[in-house]
DNA sequence: TTAGGGTTAG
């Protein structure tokens, strides 16, 4: 209503208002998603600087118009470090982190910029995400040569980038060469620790953070809580959810009972963990609800499963998807076929859409990204030929047996074999075993939790062709080595 | 003195 009347204002006294005046409106309707009115001011405005353009570009990336932005920044006269800034977190903010080290890669060569701290820690994000540990290496070696200071926030981003490349070692190093260390860089290391599996170093890491003064705040309490619960640290989880409210003065949020729900439910005590979901004082999500039921799976518990399945299919169908895969995949584990069938018949009810499996692997500083059952990437006949000669190797030196009790439909166990041989990390490590040399690390990063054939096969594959292979899903890393993976199989 | 950044359980 405010905004309406100051835009009336600047329309009718025009050239009365300075472009400054004209930009703090602009910006305030691309603040509160109002492109619509922001484009017209823009538009009528009789003169623009970069600010201008800047504040309109940046409405559009944060209310999802990155097609728009994009237009317009190619548009633009001039840009400074602020615009691109604008361009590459807005990149980030939609997941597409390639297009987001694309455009860096233009910012370095546009002269009349340099790339500063938010840009740094823009696309070391991006790193992080897709994994992209030699791309991540050179930012951080450009970073040095450069001689930007290592500010707490650098560092931060750099323990990130490390620690969710696989790196944990290097992550480690950045971090004991932080001098300056606030919350977020306790928190960074303390997470991926708990990520690699490492719990004990992670509420060690925890004590000390204590010790040194820094107070937690939530997010530092899920990295230890989700420490906890991918070690079966169930005692020590506990006492720390337990002291939040007392030590720290922060009362858990769902994220908190859901980690609890999930660290009880992976050691076995599903009645336990079901306990504390109905004690929850607010409404469990869907999140809460899916720890649970892939903890079911696991420990084969078909009787709570179903009890779970009525309370999801009572939420907002949107989000059900990942939650009929989980019940499904339960009842597949214990041969129940006619109820996976009815599952499947409730989703094609429903009319839900499956997230794709999709898993990235970088090869010489490009990333490669496989769909499952994926046709697009331009080697993909090669590709196949080289995953059934890997599989092959893998059951006769590895001792892979193919496992099918993951397969969603009840299909005759050969095409069941074909379904999870499709898996898109299967598909990635195929091509890693084909591009890199013998004695590389593979890493993979997987959108969705690696299954249990999966698993069983990278175990086998790292045996068999003698190949260290890391592969972030989901929820942590697993590192196989020799047939074995770091996660102990508690997963 | 109007535009820009991150960590986050499953």
């Amino acid at each position: 209503m405010y905004g309406r009347n100051i835009h009336a204002l600047v329309i009718k006294f025009g050239c009365e208002f300075d472009t400054f005046v004209c930009n703090s409106l602009l910006n305030f309707y691309s603040i509160f998603g109002r492109t619509d009115e922001a484009q017209n001011l823009f538009d009528e405005m009789p003169q623009r600087d970069v600010v201008s353009w800047t504040s309109l570009i940046s409405g559009y990336t944060k209310h999802g118009k990155m097609g728009r932005a994009t237009e317009l920044f190619s548009e633009m006269p001039d840009r400074n470090e602020v615009s691109w800034v604008v361009m590459i977190s807005g990149f980030v903010g939609i997941g597409r982190y390639n297009d987001a080290l694309r455009y860096f890669n233009d910012m370095l060569c546009d002269d009349k910029v340099k790339p500063n701290e938010p840009v740094f820690v823009c696309v070391l994000s991006a790193c992080a995400h897709l994994g992209a540990l030699d791309q991540g290496k050179w930012i951080h070696v450009y970073i040095d040569k450069i001689g930007m200071s290592k500010s707490s926030n650098i560092s931060t981003s750099l323990i990130d980038m490390y620690a969710k490349c696989g790196r944990i070692d290097c992550a480690n190093r950045v971090f004991n060469g932080t001098s300056k260390r606030d919350v977020l860089t306790w928190t960074s290391m303390i997470s991926g620790l708990s990520m690699h599996g490492l719990g004990e170093d992670a509420l060690r890491l925890f004590s000390q953070m204590l010790a040194a003064g820094i107070k937690p705040d939530n997010i530092t309490l899920l990295g230890v809580l989700n420490g906890c619960s991918h070690s079966g640290l169930v005692e020590e989880g506990c006492s720390v959810f337990n002291d939040m409210e007392n030590l720290w003065g922060i009362s858990p949020k769902i994220e908190h009972y859901g980690c609890v729900v999930d660290l009880l439910a992976r050691a076995g005590q599903l009645e336990r963990a079901f306990e504390v979901v109905r004690g929850m004082p607010m409404e469990p999500d869907i999140v809460i609800w899916r720890a649970l039921l892939s903890s079911c799976r696991v420990h084969r518990n078909v009787d709570l499963g179903e009890r779970i399945g009525d309370h999801i299919s009572q939420l907002d169908p949107s989000f059900h998807g990942g939650g009929y895969v989980l019940l499904s995949n339960l009842y597949a584990s214990v041969g129940r076929w006619d109820r996976v069938d009815r599952v499947r018949k409730q989703m094609n009810k429903k009319k839900i859409e499956l997230n794709t499996g999709c898993s990235w692997i970088e090869v010489d500083g490009v990333v490669h990204e496989f769909l499952a059952a994926d046709k697009l990437h331009p080697r993909i006949t090669e590709i196949h030929e080289k995953l059934n000669e890997v599989l092959k190797r893998a059951r006769i030196e590895g001792g892979y047996v193919t496992n099918t009790n993951q397969v969603l439909f009840d299909l005759s166990e050969e095409e069941k074999e074909q379904a999870v041989s499709w898996h898109s990390e299967k598909l990635a490590v195929a091509f890693g075993l084909l591009s890199t040399d013998s004695g590389t690390p593979i890493r993979i990063v997987k959108n969705l939790r690696i299954c249990e054939d999966c698993h069983s096969a990278m175990k086998a594959i790292s045996r068999a062709f003698s190949r260290e292979i890391v592969v972030r899903d989901r929820s942590r890393f697993h590192s196989f080595r020799e047939g074995n993976c770091s996660c102990k199989d508690y997963w």
